[in-house]
DNA sequence: CCCTTCATAGAACGGTCGTGCTTTTCGTGC
DNA sequence: GCACGAAAAGCACGACCGTTCTATGAAGGG
């Protein structure tokens, strides 16, 4: 690997932890050259613009989202394991001492939801395909008989993920203690209906 | 009432607004002076910082938040009629046109979350006072035999707000058409929850 | 009508922002 | 070991940031 290509990926890590706390928008060249002790050209040189960071640290936490949350849970059972294994995973992730500012995709939705662009593009399809893989881990749970058959998969994903933005409110903003336990109950409501068929 | 007043209240109109789209860190000064015709250090005449500037701006879009969701839903008969003309009222509030770029407080919670200070404890104290505001509905709801006796109404007021942070993310950021409809699906299985007791 | 008080404008400050251009340093293949 | 190309630094730019000071204008009470 180049000499580059390794500062390229530290300085994508630093700018994901940076990021997690700050933002995006108050994610600052300057500020990120001088945590890492490059100067600030330096840095610049590596991205084209600002826009093109964003992207990047976007992409970078996606992969180190895949490889901390998705990819554990993809080698659990099939079916209401690997669902709760998901969830697990995010509240880990989202209190992970690696990202100080908890998740930065939630940090990223607030700030771009009303400035079109290439880093909102990026966000949007991670969030797209998160979404899928949990509404995919739910219909396998539904064939393996775990759910009820009649389940509203994509629903189901919009309510878990839901009960993840509530955790990240409580425990990041509200500094709620019980914050982990509320979503745990919240989630466990959610699985038990999906379970039992409607009455 | 004094000439000041008046603009003054123009002014943090105009800001809660422009800070919805833009967040409170991304509200400037002078974006904010032009946007309504004022001179720099005239606008900034009227607060003595930035930081009193945010604070003021949270506190004025909690009075609009209470006079257009809390009050309506206090119209309403006591019990499971308030708490759901208190949802209806949230999810209004977020599409309101009035507010561009959806609640101000979700808004401001995520750049708020790490950045401690007096903005963050306006809005955190707001938030709590809402929080509380959806508790009491519900506890209410337990009192007129709507919901059931052993409900732990903190924990129901905690679910419906993320029910509704649910529906921010999928409206705002996905642009999910669907969203509102998920939205009520979901709280509408929260007080089916809360009616019947848990077997 | 004057005089005081208050509201706004204007100019300037030090600082930081993103972004180019030019130079120097350094890793690396021959 | 040298030369070439990549990587990083240095410097400068225009723009905008929050903030301060000073001056000007309007409002309002006597």
């Amino acid at each position: 690997m180049r000499k580059g290509e390794l500062t390229h990926q530290t300085i994508l890590e630093t700018a994901v932890r940076l990021a997690s706390r700050v933002g995006l928008q108050g994610l600052s060249i300057g500020g990120l050259a001088e945590e890492l002790g490059l100067s600030k050209s330096g840095l610049f040189a590596h991205f084209k613009s600002k826009t093109e960071l964003q992207v990047q640290v976007l992409e970078a936490a996606t992969v180190v989202f895949t490889g901390r949350v998705v990819r554990p849970a993809l080698g659990r059972a099939r079916g209401e394991p690997r669902v709760r294994a998901l969830f697990d995973g995010w509240l880990t992730w989202d209190r992970d001492s690696l990202l100080e500012g908890g998740c930065i995709f939630v940090a990223a939705a607030a700030e771009l939801d009303d400035a079109p662009g290439p880093a909102r593009d990026t966000l949007v399809q991670g969030q797209r395909d998160w979404l899928d893989c949990l509404a995919q881990a739910a219909r396998i749970a539904v064939a393996e008989g775990h759910f009820q058959k009649a389940l509203d998969v994509e629903q189901f994903a919009h309510d878990q993920y839901a009960v993840m933005l509530g955790f990240h409110h409580a425990k990041r903003l509200m500094r709620d203690p019980q914050a982990e336990a509320r979503a745990r109950r919240a989630f466990d409501a959610l699985v038990t209906a999906a379970r039992t068929p409607t009455s």
